[in-house]
DNA sequence: TACTCTTTGTTTAAACAACAAACAAAGCCT
DNA sequence: AGGCTTTGTTTGTTGTTTAAACAAAGAGTA
């Protein structure tokens, strides 16, 4: 049972003053004393540790106010690195981030479909090696690494089924563990890039908000209270996988109707070969499209609309469960924003009783969403010891 | 901000104290020292405080272990009482409990169908004026009064939506505030039902589940890490309202083919009326079709399958959402479990990936479900400015 | 320049909650 | 009767926040 006593008193309030420091710098340690009421005392011997453990560091004085001049505070963003990689079906994309998310360095290795699960491994144990090598000197080096993987994964780092990479269960937190004496987060790759938007992207000022996953198919992270849900056993959010059409056809999940063969990539390249003017090419894939849109092919527009419409109905459904503030779309379908944006708000104004107002938004950081996140993961851990909030 | 001092270590061990007390009574200091870590000075102080605030009390000795005998404590439950309604479309439900949720006096009205606002609201005062007369004596007396509502309701105890009622925004608790000089919480009646079951039902072990009210509408009420989830403005759990048929007909929320169309009462008596043997008749309710099963009437036991084969359906939805530990099926539908319970099965096995384990059961706690919630939403704001968590 | 006032940050002493250890109380066992 | 065990209180220590005093360093003004 979790008691209280004086040594979780001065945890609280460091962290605190840590977490204002991340968000405020530069400050002074009288600033921070005025905004989070502690006492100047208090504040002073905190911060005096804080600089002791290389999270923060003095820049001088800064302008005095009528008496004497502050000196001023900075979090030290670079005491520790962290490394965060999008495992994706065609491609793995690993960034190298400060603790403040900031890229440093990344590196993008393509991958040919069907790849087999030892070959992905080694080129993923080569990335993240390579990715280290990028490592300024820092006091706390390579904090850890986290990946945000297409499928389920668990709260103890299994994956136990990623269909798109034709996994079945697999032990990758152990297989890196193994070459990597470093703590290792593996997380599913849409709850990664939820927390990436959460923290530096379109979500930065929302406490509640659902991040939808769109690509080959759909994924989702909820984001609760500022916090991600994880759901009882750390599955959650196959939202993909609600039916809207109760009698459609079936899914290889085993269910019928499921969103996601309405709405997602293969729901779009699927519709785009049955067009007259498609129906020969063997080549059709995203880019395809985006170009024939471009060009203005009515056709295209059409089915964009038309996706737009389903990606809406589910939208509908998010909003009627959860209530959130906003639904962020992201991943591929980020990249069509402009020509389904129009049909997804239509839906939603036609379906969604007037009384909730959820706001539609788009991936700010794009592609880097889920590694961002999964870097997040790692940085969150290592301040897990250090934080802690009370309600 | 909240920093941390001496009083919230205090507070939080209190806390810990008197929940440990009301969990485990009868008990003893040194039995309490054991089990929270705290010493045993700290619990002795402590209990002397709840002692003083009549929360606690000392039943005497009790059995020897082999040394002087301990002083048994336990949780003082009569040291005030909570009064909880259930409002319904054609009753209104008051209970009186204890600080446990134990019922002390109930009282049930009757409401004949389309009751007026205004008339509604004087027999609500007279229905909790007749059950504060039947408080015992106690330190605290009545602690609040916690109402449960068919609609959609905000955090300041507004009601904004309620359609089986026929009201728009109705501030009622500001109509009950100037009657009553105690606290008054408005709350959504699938919320509160959620909270009775969590507390004091099905959902009693239970961290993660989700409560699906099944009346003329269906509500939701969703549990989340042991407390109620109740989306970015208090609105949430709008589940009935999810598109299960994308095409399918248009619903008074404005959407198509939600869920409630397909799988509340008002689907059920829709379809019973149109089956030949009942077209004549004008007086089809729940409970005549209940009545007919009874009896073995084929074409209603039928008619129930393909209703729970629709609730089914939408219970993989709100697993594949949530991944919750339970879905607890509650309100009327609770009536007809033994015709339904195995079409539901049946299409949770057809439909939910394997992997996923989510149990289905039924509200324990029946019809007092939501007016226990309410009583027990009012007990738990008495405790909290006592009690705090850290995590 | 000299002086006062303001602001910043540190030092000092007081308050207080948890804790360990000693102690008192009240039983059990031989 | 005496030793041992268990319970619960008392006593003194530790560690943290805090208010108040203080020192440091600047601004403003005559």
């Amino acid at each position: 049972m979790k008691t209280g006593d004086l040594n979780l008193v001065k945890k609280i309030n460091k962290s605190i003053v840590l977490t204002t420091i991340q968000n405020m710098a530069p400050l002074s340690r009288a600033n921070i004393s005025e905004i989070t009421g502690l006492n100047k005392a208090t504040v002073s011997s905190l911060v005096a540790e804080l600089i002791d453990e290389a999270l923060v560091g003095e820049t001088g004085p800064g302008e005095s106010s009528g008496g004497r001049r502050p000196v001023m505070l900075y979090f030290n963003k670079k005491a520790g690195f962290s490394i965060g990689v999008d495992l994706g079906v065609n491609y793995m994309l690993a960034v190298l981030t400060d603790l403040s998310g900031t890229i440093i360095y990344e590196k993008q290795t393509e991958l040919e479909p069907q790849t087999n699960q030892e070959a992905i491994f080694t080129k993923l144990s080569l990335l993240i090696k390579d990715t280290m090598d990028h490592v300024p000197e820092s006091p706390y080096g390579i904090i850890g690494v986290g990946i945000g993987v297409p499928g389920i994964t668990n709260n103890e780092g299994d994956v136990l089924l990623a269909p798109n990479l034709g996994w079945g269960f697999t032990d990758i937190k152990g297989y890196l563990a193994k070459q990597f004496d470093i703590p290792i987060i593996i997380d599913n790759e849409a709850n990664a890039g939820a927390y990436g938007e959460k923290l530096y992207g379109s979500g930065k000022t929302l406490a509640n908000f659902i991040y939808t996953s769109i690509g080959i198919g759909i994924g989702s992270g909820i984001v609760i209270d500022n916090s991600l849900f994880r759901g009882a056993t750390g599955i959650s959010g196959e939202m993909g996988h609600f039916t809207i059409n109760a009698h459609g056809p079936t899914c290889r999940c085993g269910n019928k109707g499921c969103w996601e063969l309405y709405a997602s990539e293969q729901a779009l390249l699927k519709e785009a070969q049955n067009l007259p003017s498609l129906k020969e090419r063997k080549d059709i894939n995203l880019e395809l499209l985006i170009q024939l849109a471009e060009a203005g092919d009515q056709d295209i527009l059409q089915l964009f609309d038309l996706i737009g419409e389903y990606i809406g109905i589910g939208f509908v459904n998010i909003a009627n469960t959860f209530n959130p503030q906003a639904i962020i779309l992201g991943n591929r379908f980020s990249l069509i924003k402009k020509w389904i944006f129009e049909a997804i708000n239509r839906t939603i104004a036609q379906r969604l009783s007037v009384s909730q107002e959820t706001e539609i938004k788009f991936s700010e950081r794009g592609i880097y969403s889920c590694a961002l996140g999964s870097a997040a993961f790692v940085i969150e851990a290592f301040f897990s010891h250090r934080k802690v909030t009370v309600e």
